[in-house]
RNA sequence: GGCCCCGUAGCUCAGCUGGAUAGAGCAACUGCCUUCUAAGCAGUAGGCCGCAGGUUCGAAUCCUGCCGGGGUCGCCA
């Protein structure tokens, strides 16, 4: 029950009837106007712009949007659940509801507990179809850092939103590893292999320092002996890589899975190279954009500013993607005649529209930007601008611990990994805390500060509600041992009794969670979940302060049976809320917290 | 120099795709509580929304130009 879905619904069909009456013109789009919670609580529950978002097209039969305004409030005061319907302002109109409105969405929470505000099934518009979320993408050349980290529990947290709001989601990892970095991991992990094997080695520059490769080396020791030894690097290299990639990838699989991430498909850039009659993926999508006329032999002019040291004035194969949107056309081919990795990545994208997806989105670090015209363009051009590609860029994160900046030191391959700050902190902390901040903003990330058990710490803020609100369920259990507190037999306690206006704001805040979801899921911002879960903590405690001073307002009363009961479907209600977006999260709602 | 992101209270940040008197948390100030409902509570103060134009009934939000900060700038990924 979504109380501002059904509001627009009826607003919209006010505004059909007068334009039945011939007052207004058809079939205006009801998208333009929306029905939202009032700037100030104290002018009612709902307000509307409709009037005014129409005032041009009213003009001939309503002297200013007032008028049209009043026409729409003396309609909607006599609709059902409506205490009272008023025109202010310019020409907003504020609903007052009738207090069973709130007690018939707390029924509707409890009949859906966690799936309230969960997208019906087959529902139309740009919240449905089959969405690819492609997230993290680390290279596999050792752990992840705390950078990695935040896009993976961005990309995680947004395609659990999606799929909270009706779309078929995919999650998705791109392995990158075809190139020069691989190759550069391949031979560090040979030199391992060697050190297993008991000689002593040096790795020199442009190679991989980190310890983290010496299991890897053992293991390739373990598989093949001595046998490498005495080869030629063109005959380990291949071998050498594959597991090194092989191992790193199940090092990055670890990490994520402590942070409660796991993807359905693992992309390999390698297979986009590898021919199949002589022809790859790659080859097969730049003919596609040939095919399309995008694709042509020419030169660049050289970059402004500071030229590379090693420019040459060349011939190569460009990508058309101004066509698109993009500065300047882009080459898909390095001078040594092997694709650029937008050439790759072209190809990648390709396979995503080839298979199904109507949306794309891929999240990457802010380093990136420079990227994304390029990328949109060329998915553009793939899909005849018939798939839409969000590109979410996730700022940097900056490690502090008690105010003071953790050093990150990539000497000899030794930096903090993400592996240790969850390990330090915990999952539910590192999860919050990344969300608890817009994607494009940078981020401080306070060590000492997430693990804080106190009122200054969101996530034990957002948490400690839930534990709270359970508390006050086993307290009611205590008090009345024969009540049935499944959410389904709560659904029937005599919910009018709930009048005091904290109880009333609890509701209300309630009642704006399926709203609050499909926001953030349109504008692919999960961090609006995280926010709107702080305020609901925030009425909550507030409200559960009170009763310090005025017992009579606490949740368990021993005396006054029927009014507990409602207060403890209330209390039952917010656990729902808070559990379900804690979950679109990917934190843990705990019972208790002591 | 081109492009992208950011600029909102002293600090850290929201601001629901153009709405009403711009919000929260720290910090500051003022009270209250010394509990057992669980890690304090209530209140006050604090703002040319970087600057200047423009678009319209209406702009922190959209457009243009500046200023300041960050990122990026054929072959890395």
């Amino acid at each position: 029950m979504n109380i501002f879905a059904d509001f627009h619904a009826r607003v919209a069909a006010i505004l059909d009837c007068i334009a039945a009456s011939g007052r207004l013109p058809e079939g205006l789009d009801a998208a333009r106007f929306v029905v939202e919670p009032p700037k100030d609580a104290s002018l009612g529950d709902l307000a509307t712009n409709a009037a005014m978002v129409f005032a041009k097209e009213a003009k001939a039969h309503f002297a200013n949007p007032r008028q049209l305004a009043t026409e729409i409030a003396a309609a909607l005061a006599q609709a059902e659940g409506v205490e009272q319907a008023e025109v202010a302002g310019p020409g907003f109109i504020n609903i007052r509801l009738k207090k069973e409105v709130f007690a018939d969405v707390l029924r509707a929470v409890l009949a859906s507990c966690e799936d309230y505000g969960r997208a019906p099934k087959g529902r139309e518009g740009s919240l449905s179809g089959k969405v690819n979320v492609e997230y993290v993408s680390a290279n596999p050349t050792g752990p992840m850092h705390v950078g990695h980290g935040r896009g993976a529990v961005f990309g995680d947290a947004l395609a659990n939103l999606l799929e909270f709001a009706g779309c078929e989601v995919t999650r998705e990892y791109y392995i990158n590893d075809a190139g020069a970095q691989v190759d550069a991991l391949a031979r560090s992990a040979y030199l391992r292999y060697r050190e297993a094997l008991g000689e002593t080695i040096a790795i020199p520059d442009g190679l991989y320092p980190g310890d983290y490769l010496k299991a890897a080396g053992q293991a390739i020791a373990r598989s093949y002996g001595p046998a490498l030894l005495d080869k030629p690097e063109s005959e380990w290299l291949a071998p050498v890589r594959r597991a090194a990639v092989g191992a790193m990838m199940a090092m990055i699989r670890d990490d994520l899975a402590a942070l409660r991430i796991t993807h359905e498909v693992f992309f390999s850039e390698r297979t986009l190279h590898e021919k199949q009659n002589g022809v790859s993926d790659i080859d097969a999508a730049i003919e596609r954009l040939r095919a399309k006329g995008l694709v042509y032999e020419g030169r660049l002019p050289p970059p402004k500013g500071q030229l590379p040291e090693d420019w040459e004035d060349r011939q190569q194969t460009l990508f058309k993607s101004t066509a698109f949107g993009d500065d300047i056309d882009r080459p898909l081919q390095k001078s040594d005649g092997s694709h650029t990795y937008l050439a790759a990545d072209i190809a990648y994208h390709q396979t995503k529209i080839d298979r199904g997806f109507t949306a794309l989105i891929d999240i990457w670090g802010a380093d990136h930007g420079g990227y994304v015209k390029r990328m949109q363009a060329a998915v553009a051009a793939l899909s005849d601008r018939k798939v839409d590609l969000d590109v979410k860029l996730c700022q940097m994160v900056r490690l502090m611990r008690g105010g003071e900046p953790v050093k990150m030191s990539k000497r000899s391959g030794d930096f903090v990994t993400l592996r240790e700050v969850v390990d330090e902190v915990g999952v539910d902390a590192v999860r919050f805390m990344m969300l608890y901040r817009k994607n494009d903003a940078p981020l401080e990330f306070d060590l000492a500060k997430v693990i804080e058990q106190s009122k200054d710490n969101p996530v034990f803020y957002v948490q400690y509600a839930h534990a709270r609100a359970k508390s006050a369920l086993r307290r009611a259990l205590a008090a009345f041992p024969d009540f049935d507190v499944s959410a389904a037999a709560l659904a029937g306690a005599p919910l009018e009794l709930l009048a005091d206006e904290g109880e009333i704001a609890l509701a209300k805040s309630i009642a704006q969670y399926p709203r609050l979801i499909e926001a953030a899921a349109a504008a692919h911002e999960p961090h609006r979940v995280a926010f709107y879960l702080y305020d609901l903590a925030s009425v909550f405690h507030a409200h559960w302060n009170r009763g310090k001073d005025r017992p009579q307002l606490r949740f368990v009363n021993a005396g006054e049976r029927d009014l507990t009961r409602a207060r403890v479907a209330l209390v039952v209600s917010l656990t729902c809320v808070l559990a379900s977006g804690l979950g679109v999260l990917g934190v843990s709602a705990p019972d208790e917290m002591r």
